[in-house]
Order: structure tokens, then sequence, then C-alpha cells
DNA sequence: TACATACAC
DNA sequence: TATGGTGTATGTA
């Protein structure tokens, strides 16, 4: 059985949810894709095995070491807690599709998705009560909704409009951190101080000073930490807000009932994995089996499981880095015919060395990603001496990587790193 | 460094 | 008929 869509999302009651998902399964059944995703699943269930094994050889004093072992990072994470700063996230409400609506509003009140058949960007609230989602096919969207409107995706027309929301954003925090087109976080403590408002206040103020700019509509959450502040967006939308206090207990109230799949950088491998290997479900239970994430998982891993069981998260505006890769990747129908396969890999050659001089880049390390027929996902890499941007020598390197996969049956991409 | 995974949007 | 594209982080060998 397919794992359940990955945003679930409230507002369903009253739905046929069944149904739905049997109309899902049923059109993908069968399906190249389908039969790759249950191999996957397979992989992943083999994984969960191993941890349940590994869990089973702690013996006594393993298990009450590592008890220890949480406990002290446990008290040296609450040490680093800050209440400090109020941060505020912003997130826009089904953002492609209420900007497609702005301009055409005959689209008003009937079930759309911005997209096409092969994938679909972002539906709208009518829609996502027949199932459809973000991230799902547009020939299944269908099947869950015949009446569906697909409207093709247009980033410029995204974009403005994202201007026009961080003009906003700017005067709260001029620092803001940008998160994607339709996301932001801000650091609203200063101009709480300032103002003598509450998180609260500013952010009904700024959410309805972006629909004034822009005619669109959006949700906040606010928190004492970025981690808290994004979770929070989600629990009133659309066209809505929450707020956490700066207050420990309120944040540990809050956090101990949340299930983890909720928290963002928890998916659902992980969420899978937590619960099926060691009964995780909720936030609380993160820190109530600390003794065996800290036995079982990496340093880094492990005091992210903790620090999320405790609600602490960056309070920081990180300064913007500088990009580590740049990629250019297409599918295409599969094909065997080689001189196909290099028309296709020259054409994305030229795409990826236009993007790189359009951002004045250059890179040491080519990396080929290849998708088989079968969904199949590999990546064959390079490094050369010195730093390259021409499409001869991408192409000259990718030609050769592909050369060694030869033959193979492909739906090609690539990627370069610096 | 090479490769695979997981995640976000 | 048909399951995306771009970028980051991390684990492991």
């Amino acid at each position: 059985m397919a794992l359940l869509p990955r945003n679930a999302k409230a507002g369903m009651e009253g739905v046929d949810k069944e149904k739905m998902q049997r109309i899902v399964y049923e059109t993908s059944k069968g399906s190249k894709y389908f039969e790759n995703e249950e191999k996957k699943e397979a992989l992943l269930r083999q994984k969960i095995e191993n941890m349940r094994a590994q869990r089973a050889k702690l013996s006594a004093a393993d298990l009450s070491h590592y008890q220890t072992v949480a406990d002290r990072r446990i008290l040296e994470l609450e040490a680093t807690r800050d209440l400090s700063r109020i941060w505020l996230h912003a997130d826009m409400d089904a953002f492609y599709a209420a900007v497609e609506t702005l301009s055409n509003p005959s689209l008003k009140g009937k079930p759309m998705a911005v997209g096409g058949m092969s994938m679909i960007s972002t539906a709208n609230y009518e829609a996502r009560r027949f199932g459809v989602r973000a991230a799902m096919p547009g020939f299944i969207a269908r099947k869950l909704c015949p009446e569906l409107i697909f409207v093709p995706t247009d980033f410029k027309k995204y974009t403005h409009y994202s201007e026009l929301t961080r003009k906003v954003f700017e005067k709260y925090d001029p620092n803001f951190m940008a998160a994607s087109l339709d996301e932001a976080y801000l650091d609203i403590t200063e101009v709480c101080k300032e103002r003598s408002m509450s998180g609260g206040e500013i952010a009904e103020e700024l959410r309805k000073c972006v629909n004034e700019e822009t005619g669109l509509t959006c949700s906040a959450g606010v928190a004492p930490n970025r981690l808290l502040a994004k979770v929070c967006s989600d629990i009133n939308k659309p066209n809505g807000q929450f707020v956490l206090t700066n207050d420990r207990m309120a944040v540990m109230t809050f956090i101990f009932s949340l299930p983890i799949r909720k928290i963002g950088g928890i998916g659902k491998v992980t969420e899978h994995i937590l619960r099926d290997a060691f009964g995780i479900s909720t936030c609380e239970e993160m820190l109530q089996k600390g003794g065996l994430l800290c036995a079982l998982f990496s340093h880094s891993t492990a005091d992210f499981f903790l620090s999320v069981g405790l609600g602490i998260g960056r309070t920081d505006t990180p300064q913007v880095s500088s990009r580590k890769s740049i990629s250019s990747e297409r599918t295409f129908s599969a094909t065997d015919d080689e001189t196909l396969l290099y028309q296709k890999l020259a054409d994305i050659a030229e795409m990826l060395c236009t993007d790189m001089k359009k951002g004045g880049l250059c890179g040491r390390t080519l990396t080929l990603k290849l998708k088989t027929a079968s969904f199949e996902v590999r990546s064959r890499a390079v490094t050369s001496e010195k730093y390259f941007s021409s499409s001869e020598d991408i192409l000259k390197y990718a030609s050769k990587l592909l050369k060694a996969e030869l033959p193979i049956s492909l739906r090609p991409t690539l990627v370069s790193f610096q």
C-alpha cells in the first residue's frame, strides 16, 4: 500500500478520503513509477528492520550509558534556549493559484491547479477538497476532480508578486530571510519594541498590508524561534495566524503534543523510521526516547531531534551565504538512441552554461544525473583541476560520464558543483 | 571526493 | 500518454 500523500491537510472534514486514496492508487498502480516507489518502500522497511535489530542488541549498560549522554545533551541544549527574540513566519496562501486568480477572476470559486498533466505546483482550496495536491501529477488530479481547471505556471508573474510582498516584509525587518517566493522569516523583536505592539498585533498589521499591496492573503506564525514560527503559520491557514508566546512553559506545552511530521526537516521517511523503529510520533516522545536516539543516530541528527523535543530553534539571522551549486535538469521520454541522448545532453549543457554565465559562476565538479526508464536515479561525478564554465567543457566532461554508462535507456540531467 | 538520500518549496 | 526542477544538508565509504 502506498504511503499517504505527504501533505494531508486540514479542512478535509466530511470528505471521502478513502475514495480519494483508492483513485490515486488505481491510477498509479502498475506504472513504472509506481513499481519504483514500491521498491523504495521495501528498502525503507529493510532499513527500519535493521534499526530495530540494532536497538534490540543494546545491553542494559548501553542503554543507561546513552540515557546519560541524552540527559547531559538535553541540559546543554536547554542552556542555549533563547526566548529574547520574536520571529514571524509569513506564508502566502496557495500562492501561485492565488496569483492566477487575481489575473483571471473568473477562476474564483472553481477548483483550479497551476501546472500541467504531468505535474501540479499548487492547487487552490476548492481543488484541495477533492484531494488535489501540490506535487501530484495532473492526470491523477483530473481523476479526483474532473472539473479541475489547469493553468500553466508563469514564474515571471509570481516573482512580481513576490517582490511586492517583500517590500512589505522589509518594513518590519530590513534583514528578513526569504525562504522561497512565497515564504519569509522576519525577526520582529525590534519593531515590536519600537512600536509597543505585540507579535500578534504586528502580524495582523503585516497581513493586512500584504493584502492591500497585492490583493493576496497570507498566514503568519509568531514564536520565539524560526522552527516554531514555521509550525505556527500552518495552524490557522489560510488567511489566519497563530501566536506562541515567549514563555518556556507555553513552548513545552505546545511542542509536546505536536506530531513530529509538522516539524520542518522531518519528512515522510524520517516520520516512518521514528514511528516504526522507535514508536515516536510526537515531539514529547523524542525527549522520552532521547537515549535511543543518541545510541542509534549521528551526533548532529540526535541533537536535532532533542532540540525539536525541547522546542528549541534558531533565533539568529545568518548572513546570506554564496550559493554552492548550480544545476539544469530536464526529464524527457525514455530512449536508448545514443545519438538522441548526446543531443539532449548538449542541449542541457547549453542551458547550464547560460545560467552559469548569467550568475557569473564557474565550477570544478560536474555531476551527471541520470534517470532510468524505470525511475531509478543515479549520479556520476568528475572533478577537474581547474574551474570551468564553457559549454564545451561541460559537454566534454558530461559526455565522458555518459559514455561510461551506455548502453542504457534514459531521461537525463546535468548538475555542476562549484 | 563520489554517491546516495532526505527534505523543502 | 503522463509522476518536475532547483538547491541544501548529511551519512558513508
